[in-house]
RNA sequence: GUGGAAUUAGCUCAGUUGGUUAGAGCGCCAGAUUGUGGCUUUGGAGGUCAUGGGUUCGAUUCCCAUAUUCCACCCCA
């Protein structure tokens, strides 16, 4: 038995997982703030939710599900990403008869059968939200205006936007045909990679590193010039707003989004402190999705957010919320005798909202305030034979040693005394 | 799927040009302090030196394979 998590996936351990808690937490909040409610949904879908969702054609389909049959013989997948399921249950759960547009937000853990490397994980987290039933760019650029305040809110600075239209399927099919054109004289000289891409995906031409490849693509044909006039107004009217709110972006022709479902506006949250993993966040419009899945024709728009890759990038810039001590109070036994008062006043406290614990393990009273020490509690309250003849405990301040009597049975007031000294507590 | 680097205590790392009981710092437990944490000091627990083969009188050390970790390609959040 190998007693080692599974590859690409990890533990996550306190104080670690209070700081993922905080930025969730930030997450939901600013999603409420927008009037989105949270989503929760299944961890597996039958498999075709995936293939007809996310295109057969794309390489999470064709290469990197988790896939496996159940006892009754169904094909199940292991969601490697949020949307498809999130469509899924609006149509399942006819979310189309609620008041348009439907806000939905999700905390997800997600699975992709990859080589691991910096901020790419088998398992890992997405922090997304979709948003159903609004054909217009003002959504598209709300959405934006959410994660600008999101980040703002986590202290973040200088998460470069990249904005692009892909216009609808057709004009799409039209420039693709045009790269190909484009392309076609130079098939030769392309990269093994490029060459799959021209059969395959053609935009992503554009994309490649290679050298020479690169140059190529500069005087390829722009995706721009083939949009449709209600692509371009859609994509003037998603500007003009982020314009209005102060929100910078740069138009970016390259980037593409490697789901098949995306139509005309596409963006990214891109970091330089994530490796080559750089995309924290990725999004934009998929009119078509819900109803290539079998739903009406609703259009939609929504982004995820790489968590690992989001609390990476708090890291670098120096942001990241401080593992938070416990308050409360640790309540030492001297004696044998004060092992019974002990525990009903460490009840009664938690009754009061105080985080309040005991020694557990027998130990002697230095050990017990050497452990309340190592925990960062503000305070311990310790009891001995002295103090329980007085019907009272000695309330110690951990920082710096002070102590007062206060009365065992009077806890109303011991919970207020503990409460108004506990926000200095570091 | 492909390529590079790595793997020694819970953590961060020394080390053995192949030789008997493998070390440090931090952390953990206990004592010095018979009712009190942090500082100091003493001691203790904790390692099949990633796993499996091979070479050798002898392998933690050399060789091969596998696993895992980190990084990169493809691609994505």
């Amino acid at each position: 038995m190998s007693l080692t998590a599974p590859k690409g996936t990890r533990d996550l351990l306190p104080p670690q997982t209070g700081v993922w808690r905080q930025v969730e937490t930030c997450f939901a909040e600013t999603c409420a703030l927008f009037q989105y409610g949270e989503i929760r949904i299944p961890t597996f879908e039958y498999t075709e939710v995936f293939q007809h969702g996310v295109g057969d054609t794309t390489d999470i389909v064709q290469k990197e599900m988790y896939t496996f049959q159940d006892k009754g013989g169904r094909s199940l997948t292991l969601r490697p990403e949020g949307t498809a399921g999130v469509v899924r249950s609006f149509i399942e759960q006819g979310l189309s008869s609620r008041p348009y547009p439907v806000k939905l937000f999700y905390i997800l853990n997600l699975f992709r059968y990859e080589n691991v490397q910096k901020g790419r994980y088998r398992e890992f987290h997405q922090l997304g939200l979709e948003a159903f039933g609004a054909p217009g760019p003002e959504i598209d650029a709300e959405v934006i205006a959410l994660l600008s305040l999101f980040f703002e809110r986590l202290g973040l600075r200088n998460i470069c936007l990249h904005l692009n239209s892909l216009g609808t399927a057709a004009c799409r099919q039209q420039y693709n045909e045009a790269l190909r054109r484009y392309y076609q004289p130079h098939l030769e000289e392309l990269c093994p990679d490029c060459q799959r891409r021209f059969e395959q995906n053609p935009l992503r031409l554009l994309d490649c590193k290679v050298a020479h490849d690169h140059e190529l693509a500069q005087g390829a044909p722009l995706l721009f010039d083939y949009l449709d006039a209600e692509s371009r107004e859609h994509f003037d009217g998603v500007t003009r707003l982020l314009e209005r709110w102060g929100i910078p972006y740069e138009i970016d022709k390259r980037i593409v989004r490697g789901l098949d479902y995306y139509s005309r506006t596409v963006f990214e949250f891109v970091s330089e402190n994530v490796g080559t993993q750089g995309t924290i966040c990725g999004g934009g419009r998929y009119d078509s999705l819900v109803e290539t899945l079998g739903g009406q024709a609703v259009p939609a728009c929504g982004f995820a957010i790489g968590e690992e890759r989001l609390l990476m990038e708090m890291e670098a810039q120096g942001v990241l919320p401080s593992p938070q001590s416990p308050a409360g109070v640790f309540i030492a036994t001297a004696e044998q005798a004060a092992v019974l008062p002990a525990a009903g006043l460490a009840q009664a406290l938690r009754r009061r909202g105080i985080s309040a614990a005991v020694d557990l393990c027998r130990r002697s009273l230095k050990a017990q305030m050497k452990y309340a020490n190592r925990l960062g509690l503000p305070f311990s309250l310790v009891l001995g034979a002295d103090e329980l003849a007085r019907g009272e405990a000695a309330l110690r301040s951990m920082a710096d040693g002070q102590e007062q009597p206060v009365r065992l049975d009077d806890p109303d007031r011991l919970a207020a005394l503990i409460n108004s000294a506990a926000p200095g507590a570091k």
